[in-house]
Formats: C-alpha cells, structure tokens, sequence
RNA sequence: GGCGGGUUGCCCGAGCGGCCAAUGGGAGCGGACUGUAAAUCCGUCGCGAAAGCUUCGAAGGUUCGAAUCCUUCACCCGCCA
C-alpha cells in the first residue's frame, strides 16, 4: 500500500457525504489534493450576529478538509458585509460600518468551534476589509475591474435573476462579484491559497475569483461548491416557523436548536446525517438501515439531533437539552418528576413568570408560544392548548393551585410539541 | 429630463365608491392518523371578551361613505432622450 493510498481521498469523502455538488476541473482537484497540502478558503459575509445552519453545512466540509490534512482560511467579510451579495428577491438594506464591524467578531470567535486552529495544518482568520478598504477607487477599477467583462457578469444567475424581477439590481450588489474574486486573488497572492469552497448559491461569486486568477496571474485554480440542503418536498432545509436556524445560543436555544435535527424528516435524516456527522460510515450505515426498519424509533434523528448541538453547543449543554427533552417528552406523569429536574427542563423552555395564576390564553400568549392573546383563545377552542400534558377545553380556563407542579410550575404546551414553561410566584 | 406601468394582509395575487377586515392560492398554526416523522383530510389564519379599533406605500382632500376618486410626496419597473 502505497502512502497515497492510506489517506482518505477527500473529494470521494466529500461526495459521500453529499457536500459536492458542483466543482471545477475534478480531476485537477483530486490532483490537486493528492500533490500536498491545499490551502483553501470559505467565506462567511457577517449579515447578522450569528452563523446560522446554512454556514454550518460550509463548516462541515471545511472540516473535512482540514481534517484530510488542508490548510483553511476562515475569511469573514468585512467588506463584502458592508455591500450585500445579491438575493434572488430583493436588494439587501445596508447595515452600518460599525454593526458589520461588531458582527465581524462576533463569527470570528463563533468558526473557532468548528475547525482546529493548532498543528501543522492550523486554521487561520482573515478578514477582506483588511485589502480592500486600503485601495483606491481607481486602483480597483484599473487593476481590477478591466479583467472583468460586463456581459459575463449580466449572466450570473445571481445577477440576471435579479435584472429580471421586479427589484432590479443596484450597482452596489452588482459590483459583489469583483470583491468576492478580489478575495480569492488576494489570498492566492498572500497565502497561496488554491481553492475557494462555498455554498451552490454562491457559485458565480466563487468562479469569478477563479477567472479573476487566471487572467491575473496566469493560474488555474479550484472550487467546489456544496449544496443545498432540501427537505423531502423540495423545499429548503434549515428554516423553523420562526425563522433561520441559528447557532448563537442568544438567538436560537440548544434545546430548539436540539429539537429542530431531532425531529427531522425519515426521509431525509440520513442525508442530513452523512453532512453532518463525523461518525465512521459504518455507524452510518447501521442508523440507515435502522431508520427503515423501525423508524419509529428515530435513531438516525437522536444520534443526527445528539452529534450537531454538541458540535455546536458543546456536551454540557446538549446532555442538558437531552435531559429535559426526556422528561418532558416522557411518558410519565409530569407530577412525577423531581423538582431539580423539572426545573431543569423547564429552563431550556421560552417562558414567564406570573405573579398569580391567570388565564391559560394570557399564559400562552406571555411565553411566547401564540403571537397574541386571541391567537391563545384560538388555539384553546382548536383543542390545542394543554397544561401538564391535560386538554384545556374552555378558552377562559385559568389553571387551578393544585396544577402547578412543586407548588409554583406549570408546563404548557400548544399543538403536539411546543412547550413553555410558566413559573407562579413572587 | 419625457412618457407609461406599479406599491394590497407573512408571500403571491384579486378587488377599482357602500354588500371589504378585504375573493383565491401558498406558507404558517391547530385537529384527526402516527412515532415529538412524511403524505392526506378537516379546521384556522389583523387586534380586541365584546362594543369596537387599526389595516390596502406616505400625507392631505372630495364624499353621508374610499383599498377603490383627486392632489402632493416617496420608492420600484419599463420605454424614449
């Protein structure tokens, strides 16, 4: 067995995992791979405090990567983030210099979860603002816009999507594509950094750097893209009814985030699994064959929900959201439970706290888990208001003392799975 | 700069003086079925207990009465310069 042949050949790996959705030249990349250490690049545009799932599924190939011995630069845009690449809908608000700054360092602690920053092959952090808020206006135009063609741009789907709705385009989003190449040139140049890897949205952005390269400096380098994570029906994987799926604790909190892998789809949960899990594929495998033999079980949806929130959030916290998950999903009788660990669970829940014991409506509507009072009501005469597990059936019901549980909580619920707690007391 | 088209509830999209809190579709939410799954079917879907209140880009106006008519403003799209 020769040494080429004891390492993993990551582009095989990648695919396995279905992180490769489209690519340059394969076979140069392979090459490319084979030949030595690759330093690579993915970019994260600070468009919020927070990396959401989307970034996620682009750290778990950066990882791979890394791990098959490659060099990654995590590049957070600090410029990028001030222009906006385009949205297929509409044209982005601009935020200001100093959100985009705050935001910039905020991820940049964030990517540390998710890749080694240590040994020969350690990460490292570079922010574009750093290149491009010295150059000129001039400079950039001469030195970079002349390799740029105007029709090329006009065709990228990004672009031309835009150009065809009714949000037209402005020539801020428009001219995104030149930064996102000037970055790949710019850490071609400094670190020799011969692949760019991203999300299959941000392919036009990404070529762009790889022409920008050949015309600049005469070298063909590589890209890869991962896709987009979808559900059965077609749809995109990786929105709640609330909204993105975050991985700040201060947005999202490990036991929703925990929630929303665990209750992912049968018929998607190995997809997501392979993506998302660092497991050997045998035990992948075994989860798959579980999944279509009991999937009642969801196995696959544990160990997917179980592996992701400790990336995430760390074992701590997920042994907690597991915990409280358990006992408030068990089949016992609430009132069974201690009242460390009531408390426990009911801390991972959005909640409020009431002086006294007011109508199962308001109590709804104070978690947060209806947008209103009325909604609360609403919910109440659909038959789907419960507190400790029991069916509220009138809609001015007020919880009775002997309700709460440890003489102060009281676990509400709305439809199958959202839960609240409300706390009673001074 | 000129001319034309547009701005409706989370999204799309009807309405074009009263019957409009505003048709329809989608999403969302609840129920049934299940397994904290999917699909399907049923229900629901501005705020308010109600009286009522606030919505149809913004501000004024006409009218007994406006999302619907008029004026001004803002923004978007297209064509011509």
């Amino acid at each position: 067995m020769t040494a080429r042949d004891t390492v993993t050949d990551i582009v095989e790996d990648l695919k396995w995992h279905g992180l490769l959705a489209l690519s340059t030249d394969e076979d140069a990349l392979r090459k490319a791979f084979a030949d030595g250490p690759v330093t690579f690049y993915v970019g994260f545009d600070p468009t919020a405090p927070s990396l959401h799932f989307g970034n996620l599924v682009q750290m778990m190939a950066a990882r791979r990567i890394q791990q098959a011995g490659h060099t990654p630069l995590i590049l957070v845009g600090g410029s990028t983030g001030l222009i906006g690449d385009p949205k297929p809908t509409a044209e982005r608000t601009l935020n200001s210099k100093e959100t985009v700054a705050e935001w910039v360092e905020k991820i940049r602690e964030q990517v540390s979860r998710f890749i080694s920053f240590d040994g020969p092959n350690a990460a490292r952090v570079v922010n574009n603002l750093d290149w491009t808020a010295p150059m000129s206006a001039i400079d950039f135009l001469r030195d970079i816009g002349k390799h740029f063609r105007v029709g090329k741009m006009l065709s990228k789907d990004a672009v031309s999507a835009r150009l065809n709705s009714e949000a037209g385009i402005s020539y801020t989003e428009f001219s995104y594509q030149i930064l996102q190449g000037l970055d790949y040139l710019e850490l071609y140049r400094q670190y020799r950094c011969t692949l760019q890897t991203g999300g299959s949205d941000q392919w036009g952005n990404i070529t762009a750097g790889v022409d920008l390269i050949h015309k600049a400096e005469g070298v063909s380098v590589h890209a890869l893209a991962t896709p987009l994570l979808l559900k059965a029906d077609g749809t995109k994987f990786g929105k709640t009814e609330s909204g993105t799926v975050w991985l700040s604790a201060d947005l999202m909190t490990p036991y929703a985030f925990y929630q929303f892998f665990l209750n992912s789809e049968d018929a998607m949960v190995i997809t997501y699994l392979k993506v998302f899990s660092f497991r050997p594929r045998e035990e992948i495998e075994e989860l798959e064959r579980l999944t279509a033999e009991k999937p009642q079980m969801r196995a696959a949806q544990k160990a997917l929900a179980e592996e992701v929130t400790t990336l995430v959030h760390g074992a701590e916290a997920t042994a907690q959201v597991i915990a409280a998950s358990k006992a408030l999903f068990g089949q016992g009788d609430l009132a069974e439970l201690d009242e460390p660990t009531l408390r426990a669970a009911l801390s991972e829940l959005p909640g409020t706290k009431v002086a006294e014991l007011v109508p199962v409506a308001q109590l709804l509507a104070d978690t947060g888990l209806v947008a209103s009072r009325g909604a609360g009501r609403r919910t109440i005469n659909e038959g789907g208001a419960y507190v400790n597990n029991r069916k509220i059936e009138t809609e001015d019901e007020v919880p009775a003392k002997e309700d709460l549980l440890h003489g102060r909580w009281l676990v509400l619920r709305r439809g199958k799975r959202t839960l609240g707690s409300v706390e009673v007391g001074d």
